[in-house]
DNA sequence: TCCTTTACTTGAGTCATTCAAGTTTGCTGC
DNA sequence: GCAGCAAACTTGAATGACTCAAGTAAAGGA
């Protein structure tokens, strides 16, 4: 299905913004809002912001898109929805990556006691240096290019 | 050792106001700033809300805390460190119940790839709903008790 | 006890995000 | 095709958690 079925499937009215966030979105590598805003913009002239964080909640409250909320960092989309995978975040630069789990199929998902919860979602972050982070901190400080 | 010692290990200046915030953190459940801020208050007298900022920082650069971020709410502070236990996190009331974790001993720290990544630690918040508000969610709509 | 450095105070500032009120627009039903 | 209504959008202000900055107080080594 298209775009447009989606959102209407979801109960969303079907507006150029939208089109263009999900465009937007899809096609980037979880951005942030602004950077979501930046090339709603460039797609189908000035959109405003209030805009795109209105529709970026309705997308996401319709399972069109997921939400990324790194600790520290303004929140991201992606466009991939439905399995559980998980992140890589980079403490310098805040690159995200996408990782499947480890554990199997619905990874993550039980943990070793509930406490009473009704645990519906897991969402795992590790945290770390991306490759050119890496390298950049190698050269930077041959000594502890170790960390 | 006590906090004191800590502190100083930590190279740290023992102050009231420290001591109290480790005091306050550790008897408390996943505190807030503010939360802290008042339970510090109580025990020593007046202190800022920006020395307890401050030292939370502090505390938690040296390892003598831990912060949890969970999304959409404010940062929480624990005691429990140097182990990898991970949290869930009530939607509802915003809760936090430390679990261990179900795969072991440095329990997802691994991810299926890391795609260059230097991983130095891995974030697990479950999501759901802690055991009062299931019930309250259970008694105001009946034929979502399953939700 | 002095002196340096760290901690604390007060006050202002930032940033991502939300709220509110009014206008425009998609889309259902005639 | 058109009217009417709810959803979406615009503009502008507000919020909340947190940080920055400059000056004062106090910890703890010399």
């Amino acid at each position: 299905m298209d775009d447009a079925g989606r959102l209407r499937q979801a109960g969303l009215r079907v507006t150029a913004a939208r089109l263009a966030i999900m465009r937007t979105v899809g096609e980037g590598d979880h951005l942030d809002v602004e950077a979501i805003h930046r090339g709603v913009c460039e797609r189908v002239g000035q959109v405003s912001l209030q805009a795109v964080y209105d529709s970026l909640n309705a997308l996401q409250r319709g399972g069109l898109l997921r939400r990324i909320e790194p600790a520290g960092s303004p929140t991201r989309y992606e466009t991939r929805v439905g399995d559980n995978h998980h992140h890589l975040v980079c403490r310098h630069c805040g690159r995200v990556t996408d990782v499947d789990c480890a554990v199997g199929h619905a990874p993550c998902l039980e943990p070793a006691s509930d406490a009473g919860y009704l645990v519906d979602e897991a969402d795992v972050i590790y945290w770390g240096l991306c490759p050119p982070c890496r390298a950049e901190a190698r050269s930077a400080r041959p000594d502890t290019a170790r960390v």
